[in-house]
RNA sequence: GGGCGGGUAGCUCAGUGGGAGAGCAUCGGCCUUACAAGCCGAGGGUCACAGGUUCAAUCCCUGUUCCGCCUACCA
């Protein structure tokens, strides 16, 4: 690549486009099952058909594609497997409102066309998201693209579904679901959102059959007396002593019911009565079937009452209520109403009002698959990270009940059953039988019900390897890595594929689990399209760049908290991305006629040896950080290292070397920068992938993409223990002086002379051998060393240590600022010393606490007894020139 | 009702049984030939409250309080 001088502000939006396009192109991305490589996969959270882009996506993205990017600079064989997700019923609603715009309906074109509309509207807009995933940097195996609606992940739903079926562990019966009447389809528990609504509970009589007086209910719906079919008592309630065997009468259509003894009752809540209506609630229908009483349906399945509701026939759910309280009122049966808030279940995809309903559905019987997922974690085969979300999936998967799959939706997998219409069989086969194996009819017919999408879901990291077929990829990839994804779908998701992954290959789908945060807004509210505080990450991608939002999420994914996103948090970290740049572009400058790069140790500057063990220490923290999934230390040791250390210190002290007559010394500091560079731009690539491959291609003597480069380690660099101790000297005595050019207003442009009084032998060296850096990064004219001597008049002093920095000031020095400032120290270190010599002075810190942390508290209180001694001797000798 | 997480600088948050940190914001000084999306420097915290364990607690234990989230069949 052509080394032109560099723009001086980096521009995020032609690099991306180029560069994403040579990695494909180049079939970067690829895996392979034929390597001998170790695997590494992650199957990603399939995006759903009808999803833009959001927060969740972005972050759940680029936290795998970090991974993902490490890993094979790791060497490692990855497979990022991507896909989508059908979505049955939200996509089924999007086609849906389009039918409706169009003023037609799925029913008036049948089920077929609605189906073939369906996936022509998936080809059309489907891919939107898997675009979108690129332009964050994905760098998924694009070949291996799959959708759960394919011929072969349906093949392996079919394969699922028999066997559970043939194995008793899938079943059809008549149950309570929950019922969306708009969706107009079942869903499972899950599907449920609670939420707290304001309403009211009601006080009914209703009358004894056979003699005067009432019992009172309360109940909180009251159009669903219609069905009652029983009162119900507890047995050990005394008001209530002697009904056995008596009817009350149903109010309105004067039905008798019996009253009926449960301990269930709550004796406390209302009146200590309870109407049960078996074919609309689910503790009613439990209590029903104990008792053996009828169902009485009474609520069709599009929200309005059916003809077992008498003279409320017709109405929608809502009026019939009015309806009816409004009759009671004028009968006299309604006791009271008193304002009553309370949980109601709303459709997790339109928020309309559950309605529970007896109903004919498929089931999973999940218990027997749940143990062997609840001990795969127990037993520490699969690993969740953060580690408190497993007691969240246990505390869950304890409790879990049968999963109701079946829908009356039309877009999904149809349930392979046929029913014979003869001998009423049941068949349940992988492929259309042809005839009924029992009566031999002809007549047919497949349930109309298709499959929960999550059923298919539950298979995803099996069946997008080539499951039920034993594939290569299947050897291969599974178990997989690492699943990387938000706690909202653990149970929807997480816990199923392990229930599945054990019940079918007989091992778990993944070794660890990495649960991440959900990302909010500045105020830590949940990003809603009602609460109008959604970012639009595309929004950012356009304005900061994707490697500045990629850095914003992994610096801000912080294990077990979510994440408080803002703009001006991303225009921070695009300002760091800017800093990269800058760097690379200084860097690059004084590469161009470089040689490539080779190092003998004995030639190498002090910055040379301290940049060279950092970046070394740094690599091993990084590798660390990310092997625990700890996102956010890995940027940040990234973020601090490059900025403050590489940019504010290294590439300082390189201008030295760089700008030096001495060919041979620019040549060793040229080599030493092409080491540093090429490190940092391979330690930030799996954050950062666009910007470091711009700058590697542009580095000399690399070849290939950054993406095949190999991770830093530390053996590639020269570790050299006493150059971080040197430099925190060096650096100490340079900040000291800044600090009091700063305190004292000494402009930059003026030169300072400084008096370095080093008694320790070692430190004075050490300063002696590195003056320049003092010189050229405190601004500094002249430097005079000398050991013992007293503090030059018109001075401020800077205490190090057994080194002290005088900075000549005549003419500058404010005494009384200085006077402050020494006075500031003076109350510091006595404070600490202070509390150090209390610890010393204790019998019992002495004999108890480690030897070494002693040693230290002595060391401390020695070197603030020293600093305290010279920083008070200052102050005297500028109270004399008062 | 049950469960989980959290209260640390003005804001957003790291962190550790032994010297309180970062980013942003604020203040002061700088257009120093990589970068003003920058450089140099500064100020700022009883680590929610109360007990306990310990030589030593912001950290471990108990309680209190406040704030989130998840979950649940008291109608």
């Amino acid at each position: 690549m052509e080394n032109d001088v560099l723009a001086k502000t980096y521009e995020p939006k032609e690099v991306e486009e180029r560069w994403y396009y040579y990695w494909e192109r180049n079939d970067l991305f690829k895996a392979n099952t034929k390597s001998g490589k170790s695997p590494f996969s992650i199957v990603i959270p399939p995006p759903n058909i009808t999803g833009s882009l959001h927060m969740g996506h972005a972050l759940n993205n680029t936290l795998q594609d970090i991974l993902c990017r490490y890993r094979r600079m790791k060497g490692y064989n990855v497979l990022w497997q991507p896909g989508t997700d059908h979505a049955g019923i939200a996509t089924q609603n999007v086609v849906e409102k389009d039918l409706a715009s169009k003023g037609t309906d799925r029913h008036q074109i049948g089920r077929e066309r609605f189906v073939q509309l369906v996936w022509e509207w998936r080809e059309k807009f489907g891919g939107m998201i898997i675009n979108q995933l690129k332009r964050l940097g994905s760098s998924c195996d694009w070949s291996r693209e799959r959708f759960t609606m394919d011929d072969g992940l349906s093949k392996a739903v079919r394969e699922v579904f028999v066997r559970l079926y043939d194995e008793d562990l899938i079943y059809r019966g008549d149950y309570i679901i929950n019922w969306c009447p708009r969706c107009h389809t079942a869903l499972a528990d899950l599907e449920v959102e609670h939420e707290d609504r304001d309403s009211y509970l009601y006080y009914i009589r209703y009358p004894f059959e056979d003699r005067e007086g009432y019992l009172i209910v309360a109940t909180t719906r009251p159009e669903t007396l219609l069905g009652d079919t029983a009162v119900a008592v507890n047995p050990e309630d005394e008001r209530y002593e002697g009904l056995s065997g008596s009817h009350v009468l149903l109010p309105v259509l004067n039905r008798p019911i019996p009253v009926i003894f449960d301990s269930y009752v709550d004796r406390e809540f209302g009146t200590g009565a309870l109407k049960i209506t078996p074919a609309h609630d689910p503790n009613d229908f439990e209590i029903g079937n104990t008792h053996q009483l009828e169902r009485i349906r009474v609520i069709n399945e599009d929200g309005s009452m059916n003809e077992l509701a008498g003279p409320y026939k017709g109405m929608e759910r809502f009026q019939c209520r009015e309806r009816i309280l409004d009759d009671l009122r004028s009968s006299g049966l309604l006791e009271k109403t008193i304002p009553y808030r309370h949980a109601v279940g709303h459709c997790y995809r339109c928020k309309t009002m559950i309605e529970p309903l007896l109903s004919k559905q498929w089931f999973v019987k999940i218990g027997p698959l749940a143990e062997k997922a609840i001990a795969a974690v127990k037993d520490g085969k699969t690993r969740i990270v953060p580690s408190n979300w497993e007691d969240v999936y246990y505390e869950w998967m304890n409790n879990i009940r049968d999963w109701c799959i079946s829908r009356q939706i039309w877009w999904g997998h149809r349930i392979p059953a046929w029913y014979c219409q003869g001998c009423g069989e049941i068949i349940v086969a992988k492929e259309e039988p042809r005839g009924c194996p029992s009566c031999k009819g002809k007549d047919l017919q497949q349930e109309t019900d298709v499959l929960d999408t999550w059923f298919s879901s539950a298979l995803w990291p099996f069946s997008t390897l080539g499951w039920p077929d034993s594939t290569d990829e299947l050897k291969t990839f599974y178990p997989t890595s690492v699943l990387v994804t938000g706690f909202d779908i653990l149970f929807f998701w997480v816990a199923r594929m392990m229930m599945m992954g054990l019940y079918f290959l007989g091992d778990v789908p993944f070794r660890d689990v990495y649960i991440h945060a959900l990302v909010k807004d500045e105020q830590g509210q949940k990003m809603s399209k009602s609460r109008g505080n959604i970012i639009d990450p595309l929004e950012v991608l356009d304005r900061f760049g994707t490697d500045a939002f990629r850095f914003t999420l992994s610096i801000l994914a912080i294990q077990g908290r979510d994440i408080r996103l803002s703009e001006e948090r991303i225009a921070g970290y695009r300002n760091f991305i800017n800093k990269i740049w800058n760097a690379a572009r200084f860097s690059l400058m004084n590469l161009k006629d470089c040689k490539p790069p080779s190092i003998d140790k004995s030639n190498l500057t002090l910055a040379d040896r301290w940049i060279m063990t950092r970046i070394g220490e740094v690599a091993e923290e990084i590798t660390g950080h990310i092997g625990g999934y700890r996102f956010n230390d890995a940027a940040s040791t990234c973020y601090q290292f490059v900025w403050h250390e590489f940019c504010d210190w290294y590439l300082e002290m390189a201008k030295l070397e760089l700008y030096s007559r001495d060919q041979k010394r620019r040549e060793v500091a040229q080599s030493v920068m092409q080491i540093l560079l090429s490190g940092v731009v391979r330690l930030l690539h799996p954050f950062v992938p666009f910007i470091t491959e711009e700058i590697w291609q542009r580095l000399p003597y690399t070849e290939g993409s950054i993406m095949i480069a190999q991770f830093p380690q530390p053996t590639e660099f020269i570790y050299d223990d006493e150059s971080i101790k040197e430099m925190d000297l060096l650096r100490g005595v340079i900040t000291g002086i800044r600090n009091i050019r700063g305190e004292m207003n000494v402009p930059p442009r003026k030169d300072v002379r400084i008096v370095i009084d080093g008694k320790g032998s070692r430190e004075r060296q050490i300063l002696e051998n590195n003056l320049s850096y003092i010189t050229s990064l405190a601004k500094v004219g002249s430097i005079d060393i000398v050991s013992g001597a007293e503090k030059p008049k018109w001075s401020a002093t800077y205490v190090f240590g057994d080194v002290q920095v005088h900075v000549l000031l005549k003419g500058l020095i404010n005494y009384d600022d200085e006077r402050k400032r020494i006075y500031k120290e003076i109350k510091k270190t006595e404070r600490e010393m202070d509390l150090s010599r209390r610890k010393l002075a204790n019998k019992d810190f002495l004999n108890q606490a480690p030897p070494h942390i002693v040693e230290d508290v002595r060391e401390k209180a020695g070197l603030m007894g020293v600093r305290l001694e010279r920083l008070n001797k200052h102050l005297a000798m500028l109270e004399g020139l008062k």
